[in-house]
DNA sequence: TCACGGTTTTGAAACGTTTTAACGGGGGCT
DNA sequence: AGCCCCCGTTAAAACGTTTCAAAACCGTGA
């Protein structure tokens, strides 16, 4: 052998298990030994393998291993906005918590589109990840169920479907919303105008759900009081666009505005800055996720803070450790965090 | 058939392309052809199959069909820090182009860990990825160019490798770092500190290269005019903890900062006002990357502006396009957005 | 010397696909 | 009628592992 390794500049084919065993003299059952039952083998035969190993550059082919194995080890995780600080929060909590459990994550942005949730879906599922977390872009959780009947392990992230059976990890989003409108009505406002995504999304029907709340228990009428502006998509350009087609439409600016997240609003607070029709005094601005820079703007953004670490660690030890036919749901709360942008 | 998928609800083992075959009565290659050549059979026999496949719900096991037709369709991505907008903005960039390839991106954050960025390493060439985007979290490439050896198509983001086979992608941090650091001389500072994360990181090395430069296009000697400040983490946490333990120390506050990051540039106005001591008009502070919200911050940031989409668009495409054997090296060039912080 | 228990090692089967070469059955052509 | 060729289909080999039953080994006690 000695020198023989000048020979694997062969660029072709991957070096495999049969080439190291054949190198190190053995058979390819021992060298599977070496790697995956090391008690089984004598140290001399593995000290042997693992130089061969070393020497050959031998890196085990995944795909083998698992179709063979079936050991599953990698976790998908399907969010609404990758580039959503509310997002990658979440997504650090369920990184942490699966690397206790020896998974790792890949991560795939749906843009709230069913249709590229469904091609993550099923990419995911074609290579046979351990599970999926997914935070849905639609109502339809049909899908969903299917896929948890075939075996993959389903957590559904920031959503709660009652009467399915799929474990679930989410925030109160009718408290939240109701906290948010609460505010803004306790300081007098008498109308507020809610900058929403699609409404297809549950999470923007529970928050509008939790407004309704709030203004019944001001006595109010909220098909008077609750003014929808929609915008087309969840970051700060469509918060930004939204806000000033409608400032742009009405000539006027709104007393109090609701934005389904944080990004919405400070596209909001944009929108009106270019216009130079921002007034902090004049128009409170309510935001939701309590991104990590929201008491750090030009204009320091009230906002509902949503447990996001939690969330998602909770999310991962559901998939890990919760059994497919027992589903469970948790729920955490919503804490309104008050700044600058709706008490000045 | 009709009512016969309930029995579906068996458990175990997914179904597989032989339980089709039996369903529809035809071979398991006719399966194949009819998933992978649909030309190669009868429209008639085709409707049948696909019929059957709906039916039992089947879906197609992607180890097994990447293990036998070595069809790589998935990319790795290795970012520093997965929470810092300009990485999930340039991994936005990365995933546009790869969808024209039909390939799809699982991302990890090495969290500029070197011992992490092995182990994801590792991990996707198991998993036989068509290729991998690495942000190198060290200077030592040797492992990178071993992959590439072994077959696996890499490019190096944000780095520059001159003298190795590897394509990168990066922009010109020298001339970055000297844009930051002039702008604030020829606003009469005498003297910069620097607030940095490892230096081991080459990104951090060229920008500090580029601050020296610029102290000698003023004629300036830089090791008395750029004073390090080092922080732990290159996030807003870290950027915080860094200065605030130096202004404790020195019970005084610089008057002019350049971080190497934006986030970092935030924790320092952080941890500036936490302890009153942020006046704009007394300290300057320039960042890196002009992340979107850099603008509407408290104190609107000076930023250096790299081309987030463009750097992972064109990552992505030297991945898919170049031939490994004639790496190319592509770098982008940085651009000054001066606002208040470094001018009130 | 031999049978024996225990530890190492081996060979072959299996995982679920794709692929290739062989196969059979119709036409169309002579 | 016989031949050839083409088209759709099939059976079997291959992909690189893990696993499991069986074989080889090794020192021990009889």
């Amino acid at each position: 052998m000695g020198g023989g390794q000048v020979v694997t500049s062969e660029r072709r084919s991957r070096v495999s298990i049969e080439d190291v065993a054949a190198a190190a003299g053995v058979s390819i059952g021992t060298v599977s030994n070496v790697l995956n039952h090391p008690g089984r083998v004598t140290t001399a035969t593995s000290e042997r393998v693992h130089a061969t190993i070393q020497r050959l550059g031998y890196v085990r082919n995944g795909m083998a291993s698992q179709l063979r194995a079936g050991t599953r080890t990698a976790v998908g995780a399907i969010v609404l906005d990758i580039r959503n600080p509310f997002f990658t929060e979440v997504t650090r909590g369920i990184e942490d918590e699966l690397a206790q459990a020896g998974c790792t994550l890949m991560i795939a942005s749906s843009d709230g589109d069913v249709e590229r949730e469904h091609r993550f879906l099923r990419l995911f599922e074609e290579h046979a990840v351990a599970g999926i977390i997914v935070v849905p872009s639609g109502p339809d959780a049909e899908p969903l169920v299917a896929l948890a009947k075939r075996g993959v392990g389903v957590v559904v992230l920031d959503a709660t479907l009652p009467n399915l059976p799929l474990s679930s990890v989410a925030v109160d989003d009718v408290e939240g919303g109701r906290l948010a409108v609460a505010h803004l009505l306790a300081r007098g406002h008498q109308r507020v105008h809610v900058v929403t995504g699609s409404t297809e999304v549950r999470q923007t029907r529970d928050r509008l759900l939790g407004a309704r709340h709030a203004c019944a228990d001001a006595g109010l009428d909220s098909d008077e009081t609750l003014v929808p502006v929609h915008a087309t998509t969840l970051d700060s350009a469509g918060g930004e666009q939204a806000m000033g087609a409608w400032v742009d439409r009405y000539g006027q600016v709104p007393e109090a505005i609701f934005a389904m997240n944080d990004l919405l609003a400070i596209g909001v607070q944009r929108s009106l800055r270019r216009r130079d029709r921002y007034a902090p005094e004049h128009t409170a601005v309510v935001g939701y996720d309590d991104i990590d820079l929201a008491a750090e703007l030009l204009v320091p953004l009230t906002s509902v803070r949503q447990p996001t670490l939690a969330l998602g660690a909770k999310a991962a030890e559901l998939l890990v450790t919760s059994p497919p036919d027992s589903p469970q749901q948790v729920v955490f709360q919503p804490e309104l965090v008050i700044r600058a942008s709706s008490t000045a």
